[in-house]
DNA sequence: TAAAAATATGCAACAAAGTTGCATTAATGT
DNA sequence: ACATTAATGCAACTTTGTTGCATATTTTTA
């Protein structure tokens, strides 16, 4: 399973033309395995003790699968970048309310994002993010 | 125009029923100004010399005011806090276009945010976050 | 396939934004 | 006006991410 992954994260690497590193298939690996977006950290707990990988390295690692489009980073409200690739990208795809008073999020199942927004012509749309932002039951 | 904007800024800190400082005043006074969300240096920067305002003051007065519900904190790409006073919110009503490649944004001007979103019972809603991401016609 | 070129990695030091502890100062209630 | 309570300022710290540079690994090419 996890090497089906890392066969993955080479292809998707040797198809960029950059160079295919160990450490570059592990953390794209890792990010294919995970559906949600992670954090550096998250990503250095699951490497664990196996395969040191330096802070730094990991950081550039990030960086570059961001530039070649293999992933892509979202700013979270604890001021952490968090990681996905990009093959995963619309798997969330419902809305948010987030009450401006308490911070609190609660998910609007009733609302579905999949809807076809009007884009430019070319854009191409993967993923939308839709917070409705505002007071809750309890603090309004 | 200013004073005008002080007094409106010790009248919402009155009624919060906390203290009354003139730092309060101050920053409140800033970000009532202001139409869009400003950082803690921003603030800073508008505050400039004449009524020196420590760093950490300054932040707590920030959370102080989030807390009351006066202003609300959003994060944005570049991992800073932005705050603005409530009474604005709303003002910034139309949907953006982030490419998940060249993180280039765009304002989506004919898609409307104020479209009555169904929430649950008593929550109230004041401002809609709406972002679709994916990849711009250069990058597609 | 071995050497040269190009690029990735690891380490140390740094930077920016925000937080915590504590002594001092200012605002409010009596 | 005084006692009480809360806000401010300062110093030191934390966390996340970045930069510079020497070393190691890929890839190219001869």
């Amino acid at each position: 399973m996890l090497v089906n992954f890392n066969e993955q994260a080479e292809e998707m690497i040797r198809h960029t033309g950059g160079r295919i590193t160990s450490c570059r298939v592990l953390v794209l690996g890792i990010l294919l395995a995970e559906k949600k977006a992670i954090s550096h950290h998250e990503i250095e707990e699951r490497i664990g003790d196996d395969q040191p990988l330096d802070r730094v390295t990991l950081y550039r690692i990030l960086e570059w699968l961001s530039k070649k489009g293999l992933a892509h980073k979202v700013i979270s409200d604890d001021r952490k970048w968090r990681f996905r690739t990009n093959i995963y990208t619309g798997s969330h795809q419902h809305a948010h309310f987030k009450c401006s008073r308490c911070t609190t999020v609660i998910c609007l199942s009733d609302i579905k994002t999949e809807y076809c927004w009007p884009l430019p012509p070319g854009y191409r749309s993967q993923e939308v993010e839709l917070t409705v932002k505002g007071l809750c039951a309890a603090c309004a």
